[in-house]
Order: structure tokens, then sequence, then C-alpha cells
DNA sequence: ATCTAACATATGTGATACCATTTGTGAACT
DNA sequence: AGTTCACAAATGGTATCACATATGTTAGAT
């Protein structure tokens, strides 16, 4: 057999003057980020390479970068994959990303502005609608812009990139967990988190933001690592 | 003039079967953690690869990797720089560390064993050596040495990364608050966090744990981005 | 002396070639 | 039929080369 596992990855909107290894990374993360990979997947650089019409060196890079993400795991045979999700490494993802995204939410707080926070309703308007039409990769792209737009007001901003790498490490796994557990995305709290918002009440932000993270992804993940299936 | 400005980069205990890409990385990376790069150095990828005897190459996947962990900047010009500090990122990456630490300190404890504290306050009486005889590199990765094992003996361990990341962009700038801040190495609170993880208090560990960045890097550094020098 | 234009140098990017190692396959043997 | 060994294919790692862009320098004009 020639090159590896196939895998589906997404193209993407490219720039003029991106490189090919910025297009590579952007393709490969935005893939991971939604899912698309499957955790176990066997990746090899000409396979790689080969999918996206590109020799092997700027594939290189970029898996590298991923690599230092967290996002692609490199084996004692300088083979490379996508992580198995375990129970143990699961909670701990998930209680990293609660801290992260908290202290994220209470440092951009007062950055907010009326302003933001109507760009924030809007993106949330367009959440409900991917909802009623079960596109749930738009789904996920959108409720992750809605977080990073929350934590990116504060102009020092310096999370962002823990945020995104916890986000990567659970992407694979969230979508196996979509598919098994149905009622996963009917739950967030993203109206909490903007009334929180409006009110500038740092308590009720940091509650709701846990909340959207421990009653979405957590719940639903520990039931499937545990019972095999939710 | 041929390369980039000359920097000094310690070399590194190299095994057998590593690649030239990996020692680039961590030559690359430990030295931007002891903060023997100043911030606002230029890099090229050709005046690094001299620099180390190998191709530019594995030298832009070395490169790639530490841009991804926010320690090495890449400009628009495609140029490369240790990014300077400015005081708002400055207060913000402590107050990450702080988040970070806290977080990875709390969730250690309930794994920690009376050997490990043994190997903890070892570390101790070689930084209190370290310190004695002024030896600033060998004091820094000692400390950075107390820390990680401490997070480390939770086996699901996820949060590593992320504080290293931060710990590499505090790096550079640690160095030149050293230089000016005479007692800013006089200040730890590790005898405080042995004392919590004996007594398994996690209260004092976290408490323990923030004052020990606080009272350290945090007030030193803020003195000297304020008034210019301490 | 200062500015500008042309040239030379340096640099990032990517494809290709070569090597060492690993993986996969199939034939020979027990 | 199962095991083992040898050979073929694939893969990762790195150096080198070619190209486009950016940078630095020098010569000429004002």
């Amino acid at each position: 057999m020639t090159g590896s596992t196939i895998v589906n990855i997404p193209e993407l909107p490219a720039d003029e003057d991106t490189t090919g290894q910025e297009s590579v990374y952007a393709r490969l993360r935005h893939a991971i980020m939604i899912g698309t990979i499957e955790p176990g997947t066997n990746l090899t650089m000409r396979g790689l390479a080969d999918a996206m019409g590109l020799s092997p060196t700027p594939v290189r890079e970029a898996v590298r970068r991923l690599n230092s993400e967290n996002a692609i795991e490199i084996l004692p045979n300088r083979r490379m994959a996508i992580p198995e999700m375990t129970l143990g490494r699961f909670e701990e993802l998930v209680a990293l990303r609660v801290t992260l995204e908290v202290h994220a939410a209470e440092r951009a707080l007062p950055y907010i502005s009326d302003i933001v926070i109507e760009k924030l309703q809007m993106l949330d308007d367009r959440m409900d609608e991917a909802l009623r039409d079960e596109n749930l990769d738009k789904l996920t792209v959108l409720n992750q812009r809605f977080h990073r737009m929350l934590y990116c007001v504060n102009p020092n901003q310096v999370s962002i990139p823990a945020i995104e790498s916890v986000w990567l490490q659970l992407g694979p796994f969230q979508r196996q967990v979509v598919k098994r557990v149905k009622e996963f995305y009917k739950i967030d709290r993203h109206k909490e988190i903007l009334s929180a918002l409006q009110a500038r009440d740092v308590a009720a932000l940091m509650i709701a933001t846990e909340s959207d993270i421990r009653e979405g992804i957590s719940r639903s993940g520990r039931r499937v690592l545990t019972d095999g299936i939710g």
C-alpha cells in the first residue's frame, strides 16, 4: 500500500502570499480541531505531501509544529499518529480547559464593550441556526470562534495558544463523542455567558464558562470513555 | 556581515540516535529558557545552521516548533526574532503562569509520595548551593526542574507544555531582570511548598506556589519595566 | 552632502536526491 | 500450517540546489 491511511483534510481559503508550510499547518490544524481525523490515524510525511500537492519539506515543518502543540504524536519508531484518548488524559484535559478558559474570561471582562457583546450575540444566533440544520462542523467552528473572540478582547492576551492546544487535543475525540451522544450539542451556556458580560459580573461569567465546558464535552465524553457508549 | 547577530547557544549532551532537528530544538529551547538570547535578537536560518554545523532544513523545523510555542517571533518580513517584553504582556504572562502552576500543583498533590518529596528536598538543597556560588544559570535550571518534577507526579499531567511555553516567553526577559535586581534570586518559597506537600495541604500548596511566582519574577520584573531599572 | 537607482548579497522557501532504518512481502524451510 | 529469513518497498532525515524576495551597498546625479 502506498501512503498512509486515507484522511479527509478539508481545503481552506489560502491567502495570496501564504507559504506552503503555513497552508499545510492551517489545513491540518483545522482538520484536527473539528475532528475530521480520527484518533489512532497514522500519518506519513509523503502521504500528507501527496494529499496536499506539495513536497515533504513544508509538510514536515507543519507536522513538527503540530507535534509541539501536542496535536500530533511522534512515536519512538518516528512514525506519526493522532493520539488515542484515555479516561485519565481526558479528565486532565477538561480540567485544564476549565482553568484556562475561566482565567481567560476573567481577564477579558475588563476590556469588554457593548459592540463585542453584540458580535458575540450574532455568533450565538448563527450557532442556533447551525444547530437546527444539524451542521456539526459549522457548530464547532462557531463555538470556538465565540470563545476565542471573547478571550481576545484582552489586548495583551497570551493564553489563546494554550487554550487552542487543548482544543486540538480534544478535537478528534469530540467527534467520536458527538457520534454517540445525541444531545451533546443541545447544551451550551452561551446565553448565561452573554448575560454575565452585559452585567459585567465576573463571578457569574466564571461560573457560566465553567458550566459551558463541564456540561458540554465533559459529561458526554466521560460517558463514552466509561460506558463504552453513551 | 554574514549571518545574524552572534548568539551564545550552549551545547547540550546529545543522545546517540537523536536527530539533528531535535538537537537544534533542544539547544535553542534551553538557551531561550535560561535567557541566553536577549530579547530583540534577530535570528536567521542559515546563521543558526552554521552555528550548529547543520543544514538549514533541520533548523527550520526546530525554529517552527519554537514559533508555535511562542518562543520565537516570525515577523511579516519572514524574519525571526526573540520578542521584546512589554509591561502588558508581562502582567498577562505572570498571571497565566500563576494560574497554570497553581492548577498543576493542585492536581499533582494527590499523587505525591514521600520519595518525591525527598527528591524535591535534594533539589532545593542544590539550589541553595548554586545560590551561594551565584551560579544563576544553574539556579534557573534547578528551579525549573523543581517545579517540573512536582507537576509531573500526576501521571496524566497535560499542563507542562503550556507551563513551559510561559517559561520560554519569560526566559529572555528574566535574564535582563536578574542583571538589574540583585536580590531577585534570594526569594523563593520552596520551603513552604515542601511543608505543604508533607502536610498534604492543598490550600497551603496553592498559596505557596502563587507566592513563589509573585514574589520572584513578578515583583522584580514589574520594577524593571516601570522604573526602567530596579 | 543627500538622495536615488542599480547592483550585489543574504535570506526564506520548496523540490529533489541520497542515505539509513523501518516495514512489508513472499519464498524457503521445518 | 507455521516460522524464519531474505529481499523489496516505503519512510524519515538531511544536504543541496534553484528561485523569489528582501536587504545592503555602491555609484551616479542633483
